[in-house]
Formats: C-alpha cells, structure tokens, sequence
DNA sequence: TAAATAGTTCAAAAACATTTGAACTATTTA
DNA sequence: TAAATAGTTCAAATGTTTTTGAACTATTTA
C-alpha cells in the first residue's frame, strides 16, 4: 500500500471501518437506540465474543465513528455524529 | 462473515471499494476532470500497472461506484453520482 | 477478602484482499 | 495481414484483516 497524505489515511480508515457487516449492524444498533449503550449489550445483541467485540469496537473508535465514555467497569458507547458528516455526507467536499 | 441482507451486502462492497487509497485516489482523479476517461489515462495517472487498474476499476464497477463504456479497444469511465448520493450523502436513510 | 463481571491483550490460525507477470482476447493501424 | 494497443484472466506470492482462546487488568458485589 502506497504512502498517504493525513486527510486520506483518515478517509481510508473510515471507510474501512465501515466496511464489515459486524461493524455496520453496531453501527444500526447504536442509531435505533439513540442513546449510549455498553460494549457488553452490543456484543450480547450481535452474537460476537467479548473478545471481537473489542476489536471491533476499537476501530470504530480509532476511526472516530463513536466515542467511548469509561462508567465503572462497563464502557459506554455512543455514535459521533460530526464524523459521519464528515466523511459521508460531506464526502465530496472533504474528498 | 456473517450471511446478510442484500441491502447490507451493497452497502459493504460501497464501503470495500472506498477503503483503499488507490481507488479514492481514482475517484478524485475522476471528480476533478468531470468527464468519462480511459482506464489507461488514469492507470498512467495513478502509476499502477494495467493488471492492477484492472483490478480496482472491476472492483468500483461491481459496487456500482463507476459505469464502464467501451468505446472501440478502450474503456471509459465515470463516477455513478447516484450511488455516492444512495449511499454517502443519505446515510442515515438508507441504513 | 473472594468471587464475579466488563473489558483488553496477545499470538496463532484462518480468511480475505492485493500485486505480479505471463499468456490471453479484441480492436485498431500500418 | 502483421504489428501495435487496450484491457482481461489466471495462478502464485504477498500482505492485511478478522477470529479464536487463554491469560490478563480493573472494578464491583457478596
């Protein structure tokens, strides 16, 4: 893979992140519920092991798609909205 | 990987075709010069080898990002503003 | 304090994507 | 018709992503 500038490694990771089925059903999840919910419920409701749940969770957020908030020993997740614009709706301005 | 939907599986290979610095690069290219252009100009443009233009223009067109025109032993090129607009601009309603 | 719960890390394995070069088809030009 | 040009196909090699289970940290509850 060739070197990149900073605004296209960060679409490249986007659009990765974007780019797998497990990821895009959390992504749904997070929307219908519209609110914050912990990485355990997510992964409960996707059928993953807590151990693909992380992964998967840690590259929507290096990805900046959600962001995560620590409560106890749970960890709260919630879509971030100013990516997503970003990178897709504004997608031809930010290109 | 998970069985999907048909909905959920376009919207994975839109987002497999975005992920890669040499097909956004192809997609750039195109948005700047707003017209169809040969696979070969942009190969050249890209500095890729015929195999590989081959492989990610077949990989734009099966998402439905381009639409192919053969015009005598060319091919020609375009962005498909429809599925840019179906999938990236209407995010959110076409989840 | 011990046990339970939520999540992470690691390395190995499995699955998938990309590049390469050689051989190919189709079309145009000399 | 022969040579040149545009693009495709194939299989092998290489590179990247995802899954797995075991061992781990941090926090809460009994």
């Amino acid at each position: 893979m060739k070197k990149q500038t900073q605004a296209t490694e960060a679409s490249i990771n986007v659009f990765k992140a974007l780019a797998d089925p497990i990821r895009l059903a959390i992504i749904r999840y997070l929307r219908q519920h519209d609110q914050a919910l912990s990485c355990g419920e997510i992964g409960q409701a996707m059928q993953i092991s807590k151990t693909s749940g992380s992964y998967h969770f840690k590259i929507l957020q290096e990805a900046g798609l959600i962001t995560v908030r620590k409560v106890g020993r749970e960890k709260f997740v919630k879509l971030d909205r100013v990516t997503f614009d970003h990178y897709l709706i504004h997608f031809w301005q930010n290109l």
